[in-house]
DNA sequence: TTGTATGCGTTATCAT
DNA sequence: ATGATAACGCATACAA
């Protein structure tokens, strides 16, 4: 039975039924010009057997694949799971193809992915990545999210800085007298770990006391933030009266902390977080924030991927932020 | 310049900077009997070139891609993005790549995204769809979550119908009166809508009085669900003491209309949700539910999807639910 | 304009 | 056990 009983149909059935050669049907398939009458054959017969190109024949000739691989550490965070929607939204939009990875923070995965998809031959990588050593080819587009690398690889990110700034500025406003920041994060060189560099300018230019509890990554964050609590907690109240929290997740967490003396935002005090994400189901956002532009992070990133072949990559690309108002802090009538 | 100037190794340079026949260079790659002096000199050439496998040409000869198409509506919603992530989990586990995309709901989308990655020859395609008539090819694999196919497409999904049991026992067994069931949803025949079933079951059996306001896709729920909660309210008091919701997120809404009328969760009212969603922060619930199995879901779907080739396909199966004590209902001591 | 032949990188089938 | 060669499906350069 070496008759393709349910064989695919390539060009060359195509052809076959066409009465035409497979050149004119590669043609009619790429939009190149070709006879009025060939193109209505090829056409009826690509319809009739139901032909679709093969990628991966084509891919292997073009050496262009129309896929693109995403790096993300976890579509399960609100953050990371908006990004990935907005840069499958970006990308579809173009007709590429996206290879998403979950790398759940493991170095290790994150550079087993890379390596996978160069097999793959994918026409660029976006990664949100913690390894310290990445490792890939020149030679592939990478765009990286929220992190600069050292060589000419474009970092797309949010104005972490002015965030900060507009953070420590807002709580001044909102009449504030003794401000905290709390940030746990990775210890890496990463756009986000400026939020803390524009608190701190917000802070002196507003010539307001201010404390910095900053915690590093692997560690447990709990025990270092409930005891700044405690010891700052006199009779019931607190010795500040403003905090920012480098990001949404963390304000959530200390407003947790919080409560447990009986201290709650907005009246006992007020908090600002970052991140701007919203309620899953009602949409609104669980504390006052500065919001990351997630849409149009993931249209740069993918613009920038794309369109980088022949023009000049910007080391850093700083998309600005917004103050949010929430409930954990003052209206502002 | 015919030089290959950057040019990517293949097999070809590998077998010439080792001094052995191509054959040999893909034995030794695919782990197949090869000479020891010979295995040492061609991994040696592979190190050296810093060779990688191109999987578009072994794709194209194989027919075998290793890649997985996922369909979901939108990652930004907590439970397809977490059914996302452990989705990319099960397959990477398994050496598989996965395609991504997010429908939005869109049936053209769905169908556009199933003929473009069925030209990608994936081994199989894994969706959440609404689409009343998605064509997928007949030879290509393909795994249902939470929706039921005619044909001999397997479907996985939670036992939704035990869920809506165990809801209404529950709110019986904490001492609940009268029940209502609030539903959106699409108009679909899928498994989701069986926990209405399962509900009315568990009311029937415990001879309770109960109500169901059903409302169907596109229409925007929350007129009709607010008019029944103000229609059930009389001097401030609901004629209902027991909701069960179709998912937490309708739940939310609806303890915010409940609030509204200043009736709060659980010492006014109980209420029970659908799906277990976690706080993306601090990890509790939002209300009590029926929790899936997500991480089960998506292993099974996996794993029906591969190894699906020879054995029998099953038409449905079904994975326990458990109910997760919230806060909106009272303890159970 | 249309048809033919060649090559993309890999693997499998042969001879050796 | 190893080396040469054909074939996977498509696109393109070249010949007709």
């Amino acid at each position: 039975m070496k008759q393709k009983e349910r064989m695919v149909p390539t060009v060359k059935d195509v052809a076959r039924e066409a009465g035409v050669a497979v050149g004119t049907v590669s043609k009619v398939i790429n939009g190149k010009p070709v006879g009025d009458e060939y193109k209505k054959k090829v056409e009826a017969a690509i319809k009739k057997l139901d032909y679709r190109i093969n990628s991966y024949a084509q891919g292997l000739k073009a050496s262009k694949t129309y896929t693109v691989a995403v790096l993300v550490p976890n579509t399960a965070n609100p953050f990371f799971g908006e990004l990935a929607h907005e840069l499958n939204f970006a990308l579809s939009k173009r007709n590429y193809r996206m290879y998403l990875c979950c790398t759940d923070y493991d170095f290790r995965l994150e550079q087993e992915f890379i390596n996978m998809v160069q097999m793959n031959k994918v026409d660029g990588i976006i990664g949100l990545t913690y390894s310290p050593d990445i490792v890939v080819d020149e030679s592939l587009p990478f765009v990286s999210i929220d992190r600069p690398f050292s060589q000419g690889i474009p970092c797309i990110s949010s104005d972490n800085y002015n965030g900060g700034l507009i953070a420590a500025e807002k709580l001044c406003e909102l009449g504030c007298r003794k401000l905290v920041f709390f940030r746990n994060g990775s210890p890496l060189i990463n756009e986000p770990n400026k939020r803390a560099s524009g608190f701190e300018a917000g802070c002196i230019h507003n010539n307001i006391d201010y404390d910095i509890v900053s915690v590093d990554d692997p560690e447990d964050p709990v025990p270092t933030f409930k005891k700044y609590i405690s010891d700052h907690i006199k009779k019931g109240k607190a010795d500040f009266d403003g905090v920012f929290c480098v990001t949404d997740s963390l304000a959530c967490i200390i407003m947790e902390m919080l409560a447990e003396h009986d201290i709650y935002a907005p009246n006992d005090i007020q908090i600002i977080g970052f991140d701007g994400i919203k309620h899953f189901a009602t949409g609104k956002p669980y504390c006052s924030s500065i919001a990351q532009p997630i849409a149009d992070l993931a249209e740069v990133a993918v613009d920038t991927l794309l369109r980088e072949s022949n023009s000049v990559k910007p080391p850093l690309i700083c998309l600005p932020v917004e103050y949010l108002e929430g409930p954990t802090t003052k209206q502002t009538r």
